[in-house]
DNA sequence: CGGCGCGTTGATTACTGTCAAACGGTGTGG
DNA sequence: CCACACCGTTTGACAGTAATCAACGCGCCG
């Protein structure tokens, strides 16, 4: 990995507690296949059993899961310096697809030096537990969305979500951010039809909270698009807490 | 732990991949704390900071959410063996309550015992670690059930579910197991209402693939209902294959 | 007996999906 | 340069799904 790529890694796991050195050392050491894809395009198949896990480095990714009548699921999107497979390495056969969302970048690291690393580095393998239990909190509020809110506030909480995880590696400009999926993989994400999509976005601008035209989303007042959507960022553990 | 309550444990362990006698014994000493809770009773509470993690050894739990509006929504159901929130010990604070499902007795297990282990001891590390992704793949098949799925779909889902992982952990009797939600947790569950649960539920039993009364559930059959509910059991990854 | 919790049913309303059509931007070939 | 096809967005009409409201039955327990 380069020192741009290994950033956003280090960068994640530093968000959570210090490395020493040697940690950082072995991360840089860690050796990495970078790949670029084009949306929708899939960085990894479903019931494939890979050898690598893929970290996104640049655009975004989503796990998406299919049904026997071609409908399609996303439960989960991926921004860089999230190691959106890092579970494969434990769960062997992959139970999703990854698939671009945009065009994006992504590196991919062998199973077996993530592996070496976690039996030689406790502390490392506590961080990246982490990063895994964070996803899983991550996909338990979009259980909440889909289960119990609006069409609205679902939107309005995956805007929350995504503005504070871009915040947090620092790639937000101001208050917007681009966000490339279509209206269709929006509601796969949503679980909502194409149409119903475009009907809930145009309630959702009519807020005036949230400016949203050509891939680009822009929040307005967050405060309030977040009490409308009941958006509780602690869930995210963004802050640092040592272990 | 008793003989009885560890057993669940390593036999949920070594599911995945055989102990040494030297773990099993590190297991053996972890002290725990055994509580008895009444249906509907909460096991821990959502934004608290737990001291203990919480082992299921009898009857059910899950984990639930509270929205503004009084609504919630339940995110897993957890049985005998669970670690329901093993990530409370990394994430510290909790993003969930954990209520009993029915009468349910639990392990508390301070998280000060379990870290030293996982410093000393990489492989049951990898094991633990390996029970928590088991858990989000569970979470990413209810975000799929939840966003593309017919109700009648979303509820034999869960009831193979129930009865794959019940009888992984054999406290399945013949065909059929106790599961002593009300309609209206079953509610929280699927993200329904109370009315439409029992609806559902009379379509379903009239494919006479389930039988379902006094809380009690009957896979009749169990090849259809999963093709109906496009159930497939890897997910879980019941089988074993060492690392 | 009477209240309560839970399951069941029917009527009504609200939400969401499907179908169909039109609009605008973009890239390609003639 | 224009015609055309293609893709994604937008809009309206309609159908199907699911929530809400209300009522009733049943068993349990004080």
């Amino acid at each position: 990995m380069n020192k741009d790529e290994r950033s956003f890694l280090i960068n994640m796991l530093e968000r959570h507690d210090n490395l020493s050195d040697e940690e950082r050392q072995a991360i840089i050491a860690l050796p990495a296949r970078m790949r670029s894809f084009a949306s929708g395009e899939e960085l990894v198949a479903e019931d494939s059993r890979p050898e690598e896990a893929c970290l996104i480095v640049e655009g975004f990714a989503a796990r998406a899961q299919y049904l026997a009548n071609g409908k399609r699921q996303i439960s989960a999107v991926h921004i860089p310096g999230d190691f959106v497979d890092l579970h494969s390495m434990l769960l062997k056969t992959m139970d999703h697809a990854v698939i671009a969302v945009g065009p994006c970048r992504a590196a991919f690291v062998p199973h077996g030096n993530l592996r070496r690393l976690t039996e030689t580095h406790p502390h490392l393998t506590r961080l990246l537990w982490h990063t895994t239990l964070v996803d899983a909190a991550i996909q338990r509020a979009w259980i909440v969305s889909l289960g119990r809110m609006s069409a609205e506030q679902q939107m309005g909480h995956l805007l929350c979500e995504l503005y504070t995880r871009l915040r947090a590696v620092g790639v937000i400009e101001g208050d917007s951010f681009d966000f490339p999926p279509t209206q269709a993989m929006i509601g796969d994400m949503l679980g909502m039809s194409t149409v119903y999509v475009n009907k809930t976005l145009a309630n959702l601008r009519s807020t005036g909270y949230v400016e949203w035209q050509d891939r680009r989303v822009r929040i307005v007042d967050y405060e309030r698009l977040a009490e409308m959507a009941e958006f509780d960022p602690r869930y995210l553990n963004l802050w640092r807490e040592p272990r």
